[in-house]
DNA sequence: CAATTATGTCAACATGGCTGACATAATTAT
DNA sequence: ATAATTATGTCAGCCATGTTGACATAATTG
């Protein structure tokens, strides 16, 4: 554990309070609560909170996605996404295809109804972002991809990388199961 | 509510998938993840959560700062604050001081102990901060805190922009009241 | 003196995390 | 072939942290 210090006392050993990222700290904190909060007004008129949104925005863009998967990229336990996901099954806006190769598996995909959700969804957080973008001046928006992937744990990576390049598959609600 | 389409389908009428800044959406998503995860693993060591830490942050960033600007801050209920704030202030991390002016105030101000805790919450958020800049050949990191700034909802910038130059008062665990 | 304000507190409830235990079906290893 | 492992699901209960509504107190303001 780390004993720290100001500035007047124990010169030399501790964290010294003005070599800390306070103001990008703080701006990640507030940036991140404003991010959410969109979305947020949208889902509580559907009955949902934010695990559903995180969990329909990964199936929608990794179509086919696993449950496993799923839950390492969520960072939550099995029994923490049953709950959310047998909602979103249930009320028809993701359904579940067995996998080819491993029977046991089951692939997730959005119905047509769980896409438009989605992009629902993510349309007030692009808004934001490309405001943000000009409101700043950004010229160089690959600098800002950069950074914010160079913040992500470097074992973790292979996550962020795992977007689709185009739009993916979907399924429509009578196709397939 | 808004009748998303694919390409195929409605042209014209509505959201297509790729106009959305989903790469930007998820980097915010991962980024924010893992900056998170550095002082949870600490925090639990206390026994304390992500609810403490924001309250111990702010306090320790705006001293004197008042519980109805804290509620603001955080955007949370009164009763919310008041059971991890108590627990902050049974404690000792944080110490209550009557308003100098309108003695119904409290001004909040952390202990050594609580600026202690403080910086080692930030800290490693810090460093992973640093080391993204890097990483990320960041030349200009005015940037990056602009975008971030015009993330945030424009009537609640007040409260990004209200952090202390250098390092504010603290109150000693003996002193006043 | 009345109304308003800042704060605290009680009670109840919802969401979304968690652990532990156990079940099933399918794949893989011996 | 059978045993072990794997992917998933599910039951039950707990915890942290958010919510609403109601009410109390003290201090300030009109």
């Amino acid at each position: 554990m780390n004993t720290s210090t100001t500035q007047s006392e124990e010169p030399g050993t501790a964290v010294k309070a003005d070599e800390i990222e306070f103001t990008l700290i703080e701006l990640l904190f507030f940036a991140y609560r404003d991010f959410t909060s969109d979305p947020d007004a949208i889902l509580s008129q559907y009955g949902f909170g934010r695990a559903h949104h995180r969990v329909i925005h990964f199936v929608n863009r990794r179509p086919g996605l696993r449950v496993a998967e799923l839950l390492d990229v969520l960072r939550i336990t099995k029994q923490s996404l049953a709950r959310v996901l047998k909602q979103l099954i249930d009320t028809g806006y993701i359904v579940q295809v067995q996998g080819p190769r491993d029977r046991r598996q089951r692939e997730l995909y959005v119905t047509k109804k769980g896409h438009a959700l989605a992009l629902a969804l993510a349309l007030p957080q692009s808004r934001r972002i490309r405001a943000a973008l000009e409101e700043a001046g950004v010229k160089d928006r690959a600098v800002i991809e950069r950074f914010l992937r160079a913040m992500v744990n470097p074992e973790l990576r292979a996550q962020v990388d795992r977007a689709p390049a185009r739009e993916g598959a979907r399924i429509e609600g009578e196709a397939r199961e």
